[in-house]
DNA sequence: ACCTGAACACCGTTCAAGT
DNA sequence: ACCTGAACACCGTTCAAGT
C-alpha cells in the first residue's frame, strides 16, 4: 500500500495548532467555559499532554488563541455580509437570522457569552461582533426602506430577539423551520 | 502538671468552625479569594484536611460560611453606630472614618469587592453594608445640622473617598495619622 | 466529638527521550 | 518537527482508623 495522498485524517495525523482551537471550540459548546481543560482537549485529540505544550506555551496562551480566533471567524461572516450590500435586503436578513439561528453555532455563542462574564478579552470580543451585526442588521433595514430611526429599533428587536433565543432555548433546540421566515415578515411590516 | 485551665490556646486546642472563618478572613485579606484553600487554612491551623471536612461539607459550604461571618461583622458595627445617636455628630463621623480606615481591615474589604465581582452572594453581601454605611454617615451629616440634600451629597463624597482610599493605597499602607481629622474638618464646612 | 493518615481524582506544567 | 511517558505540584474529597 502506498502512502494516502490526503494529509488530514483524523486518526495518525499530526496535529496543527488550528486542530486545539477547533477542539476548544467543540468543549466550549457542549460544556461551557469550564469544560475547556487540557485534558478533555487530548481525549478528543487522541494525544497526550506534552503536544498540547509543543503547539502553545500555557492555559493562557492557549485560551488567548482560543479568543483570537472566534473573534476571527466572526469577522468572516461580518466580512460576508458586508459583500452583500447588492442583495435583496429581505434576503439579507433571512441571511443573517439564518445564519445567527443555526442551532450548531448556539451553543459555542452562549458559552462565549457566559465567559464573557469573567474575562476582559472574550467581553471586548463579543461586543465587537455585537455591534456590527447590529449594524449590518439596520443597514438592511435601511435598504429596505425605513427611516434610519425607525431601523434602529427593528434591528435592535430583531437582534434582541435572537440572542433572547440564544438563552432561553433549551439546548435540545427542535427549531422550528418556518419561524425564522414568519418572523421576519412580522419585522419588515410597515 | 495539672491540665491548663485555659481552653483557647493556639496549639494543642481542639477546632470550632469559627477557627476556620477566621483564619479563612486572614487568607483573603493577605492572598484575595484566590488564596482560599483548603491547604493553606490547614497549614494556617496545624491540621489535615480531614479536620476541615468535620467542620464543613466541602468548599462551597464554608464559602457560604465565611461571608455569613462577614456579614454579621458588619452588621455588628452598624448596631455600634445606631447606639450613638447621642453622641456628638462629629465624634460619630471620627469614629466612622477611623474604623473604616484601619489599615488592618482594609485588606480583607478590598478581597470582599474582588470576591464580589465573581460571587452574587458575597456582592449582595458588601452591598448591605454599603448601604448601611452611607445611611449611617449621611445620619450624622443631618444631625450636625446640614440638609438632607446637602447630608446626602457629603455623605456620599465621604463614602467614596473610603472605598477609593481601600483600593488606591498600596498594601504597605503607612496611613497618616492625623488625615482622618483634617478630612473630617473640610467635609463639615458649611 | 474531633482529628490523622493515606488514598484518590483532577488538573496544569516540565522534560528527557523517542520518531 | 511533533509527540510520548513519566513525573511533579496543587487541590478538593473520602474514609477507615485513632483518641
Amino acid at each position: 500500500m502506498l502512502p494516502s495522498m490526503t494529509p488530514p485524517r483524523g486518526s495518525g495525523r499530526r496535529l496543527s495548532a488550528d486542530d486545539w482551537i477547533q477542539a476548544g471550540f467543540a468543549l466550549l459548546a457542549d460544556g461551557g467555559p469550564n469544560a475547556l481543560r487540557i485534558d478533555r482537549l487530548c481525549e478528543r485529540l487522541n494525544v497526550t499532554k506534552g503536544s498540547f505544550y509543543w503547539h502553545f506555551t500555557d492555559m493562557q496562551g492557549y485560551r488567548s488563541a482560543l479568543v483570537e480566533a472566534w473573534g476571527s471567524l466572526h469577522d468572516q461572516s461580518r466580512r460576508a455580509f458586508e459583500d452583500m450590500h447588492d442583495v435583496d435586503p429581505r434576503e439579507r436578513l433571512a441571511v443573517l437570522v439564518r445564519t445567527l439561528v443555526v442551532p450548531q453555532h448556539w451553543a459555542l455563542e452562549r458559552a462565549m457569552r457566559v465567559w464573557a462574564l469573567t474575562d476582559e478579552a472574550v467581553l471586548a470580543s463579543v461586543q465587537r461582533s455585537d455591534r456590527r451585526v447590529l449594524r449590518a442588521v439596520r443597514q438592511a433595514f435601511v435598504d429596505y426602506g425605513f427611516e434610519p430611526e425607525d431601523a434602529a429599533l427593528r434591528s435592535a428587536v430583531v437582534f434582541a430577539t435572537v440572542v433572547g433565543l440564544l438563552h432561553a432555548s433549551d439546548s435540545t433546540g427542535e427549531a422550528p423551520q418556518e419561524l425564522p421566515e414568519r418572523f421576519l415578515d412580522f419585522m419588515l411590516r410597515p
